[in-house]
RNA sequence: GGGGUUGUAGCUCAAUUGGUUAGAGUCCCGGACUGUCGAUCCGGUGGUUGCGGGUUCGAUUCCCGUCAACCUCGCCA
């Protein structure tokens, strides 16, 4: 046994004891004649003292100790003199009297040092991850995320939930996201796909009877990359049989009560607010929209129909909207110059041809660049239309209704973080429901399912799989987001059980019976066989550990994360291979070298 | 695939309008100090300014290309 008790749980309680304690030295301080070690490990800092006095060879060895030498020390645990507490410190009222010191191993000076102030690059913090992840913050998320991990699996064991394992090596199916492929060396010629998510297995398992399954699953999509997005990720993967959206919404609405209660100490009541997904494209431009703040997009397309400025008459009149939000009390924070570094914005990441804005002064006119171009009676209905008061910042957007959504929503974002509108602490979640269940694709000319072809239609939406375009584009699934502080969280479907109402979705989609059994044979399949009414969700465990931690970055949540091409920069990941595993596989790669110039 | 930001010592950063020997802190090495805790003090090692071109008498600085990390649009549920 190398220790008797870690560095983080030493106390005045202990004092007197006789303890071994091991770890990397945090840091080693020499005041000649006597020296202090700071030993650190996962749960925390204890300082050593070496006195010359006492133990010459001691305190000749301990004098070679350098940073994130691995040591094992012996002592008895003294209090600390008075005035030499340190309150920074969890164990800052003891200190370890050092009678022995065994280096465990020596550390080569390491790029950079766990305890320093200053935070690498991440480029180095990712290619020396192991020293890393030695830092105590990112000790706190990995622990967070255990928690969490651990609170969700004893809650779903609590409810007669069994965790189920389902394969990586699966089947390549065409719809959502690009596959991740693994060469088949049995059959050549034939690869495997690295799932997108368990979706078709947990169906399965419905029909199978397990009619309570979860699984904390890794899931792979080769898409780019993004903060919140990462090539390989972890689903908390749920299924259920004989249930409705309300079972599923409910029991899943108990678990975010549970977590914020274990993991954050929180009561929140229940139900979670509920908003309709045309509501939150209305009233926020965004599907998930963040709730912690106003400064909802409001539509003024009535009244630009009667305006003389002819960019919103003539968007008004053919069909599109002229929507705007407003900025509370901050008219004399944003100059000009900041309006048009905004409308640059929108322009460049959007494709916004331009933002209209007026400023509210103090009699409550609209006034601007623009408000020449209005007559006094449309200022008027504007300003009552948006609740303007004196100072208020008003922007506008015009355009196809889905522009107007992404502009409005990125300048409310932008500038509620801009403007501090928000606790950042604040834990806000929400159910997004009754999304739409097709989307006509232009470039492909056909429907194309907004979730996967096995999501079930409302009930009352049911008649409209006979309609035309219309109603089609009306109809809305059985589908719900959970929404935390802007961010999708998770997501589910009810599935459809009903092989004709199936064969229906397959049809509109433009699939026939045998394209789809091509494609999905074994579901198809097993849809004949009895499949019990069922549905789930899937929660995106590494954004809600992101949000639990209070971090904005994904790859800080996860152990080994990869950068935004999907390489890790510590092992070399991807990287090429042996032309005689090629062989075997056979496959040949088509990439050009270029030979290096002279 | 597009747009943007960044790249200088092991690490974190600085360097005037393009100017002469590229600096500081930290780490590391050596020394001093008996109560520090981001110890302090003295001395020292350490540089392909990401890489490749170009402009210039002269480039860390300006231009072009390229690579990498990050942010983002497209993409992705």
């Amino acid at each position: 046994m190398y220790r008797t008790k870690t560095c983080g749980e030493l106390r005045a309680a202990n004092v007197g004891e006789i303890v071994t304690i091991a770890g990397w030295v945090d840091s080693a301080r020499d005041h000649s004649g006597v020296f202090f070690v700071n030993v650190r490990d996962r749960y925390g800092k204890t300082q050593t003292v070496f006195d010359a006095a006492a133990d010459a060879a001691l305190f000749e060895l301990v004098k070679t100790l350098r940073n994130e030498d691995v040591v094992q020390i012996t002592g008895e645990v003294l209090a600390r003199p008075e005035g030499l507490v340190n309150p920074n410190m969890s164990t800052g009222e003891i200190e370890l009297k050092a009678t022995k010191l065994v280096v465990l191993n020596r550390s080569e000076p390491v790029p950079f040092l766990p305890s320093a102030p200053e935070i690498p690059s991440e480029e180095t913090r990712l290619k020396y991850r192991y020293i890393d992840l030695r830092r105590p913050e990112m000790q706190r998320v990995l622990t967070l995320r255990h928690r969490i991990t651990k609170t969700l699996r004893d809650y779903f064991d609590e409810n007669d939930f069994l965790e189920v394992e389902t394969p990586i090596l699966g089947k390549s199916t065409p719809e959502g996201a690009r596959d991740y492929l693994v060469p088949s060396r049995v059959t050549q010629g034939a690869f495997y796909a690295l799932p997108q998510s368990p979706q078709l297995y947990k169906q399965l398992l419905m029909i199978a009877g397990y009619d309570r399954y979860v699984q904390v699953a890794r899931c792979f999509r080769d898409e780019d990359l993004r903060a919140d997005r990462q090539p390989e990720f972890t689903q908390l993967d749920v299924e259920m049989s004989f249930v409705e959206m309300e079972d599923v919404i409910d029991i899943v609405s108990k678990l975010v009560q549970r977590l914020m209660k274990e993991v954050k100490g929180v009561d929140i009541p229940l139900p979670l607010p509920r908003i309709t997904y045309d509501e939150a494209m209305e009233r926020f431009g965004h599907d998930a929209p963040d709730l912690r703040f106003g400064m909802e997009l409001k539509d003024v397309t009535d009244i630009a129909k009667t305006v003389d400025f002819k960019v919103f008459r003539s968007v008004a009149e053919s069909g599109g909207r002229v929507r705007g939000i407003n900025v509370k009390n901050a008219a004399d924070k944003f100059s000009r110059k900041d309006i048009d570094g905004l409308t640059a914005w929108t322009g460049e990441q959007f494709g916004a041809k331009g933002i209209v804005w007026f400023k509210v002064d103090a009699q409550g006119v609209l006034t601007g660049s623009s408000a020449k171009n209005f007559s006094a009676e449309a200022l008027e209905a504007i300003g009552k239309k948006l609740e303007v008061e004196p100072n208020d910042l008003l922007l506008f957007s015009c355009g196809d209704f889905n522009l107007t959504c992404r502009v409005l929503n990125g300048l409310r974002r932008r500038l509620a973080a801009q403007l501090k509108l928000y606790d950042p602490d604040e834990m806000n979640f929400c159910w997004v429901v009754k999304f739409p269940m097709f989307h006509w694709d232009e470039e492909e000319n056909r429907w194309v399912a907004e979730h996967h072809p096995f999501t079930a239609p409302l009930v009352e939406d049911l008649p409209k799989l006979d309609g035309g375009p219309e109603e089609i584009s009306a109809i809305r699934a059985q589908a719900y987001d959970l929404v935390l502080n802007g961010f999708e969280a998770g997501g589910g479907t009810i599935r459809i059980h009903d092989p004709n109402i199936q064969n229906k979705v397959f049809g509109l989609l433009g699939m026939t019976r045998e394209q789809a059994k091509e494609q999905f044979g074994f579901l198809v399949d097993a849809l004949q066989f009895g499949a019990p009414p069922h549905g789930g969700l899937a929660l995106g465990l590494d954004r809600v550990v992101m949000l639990f931690a209070g971090i904005d970055n994904i790859r800080d949540c996860i152990a080994f994360p990869k950068t935004t091409k999907a390489s890790d920069l510590m092992t070399g990941a991807p990287a090429e291979v042996e032309k005689k595993q090629l062989d075997e596989l056979a496959i040949k790669s088509t990439v050009v070298k270029e030979e290096p110039k002279p």
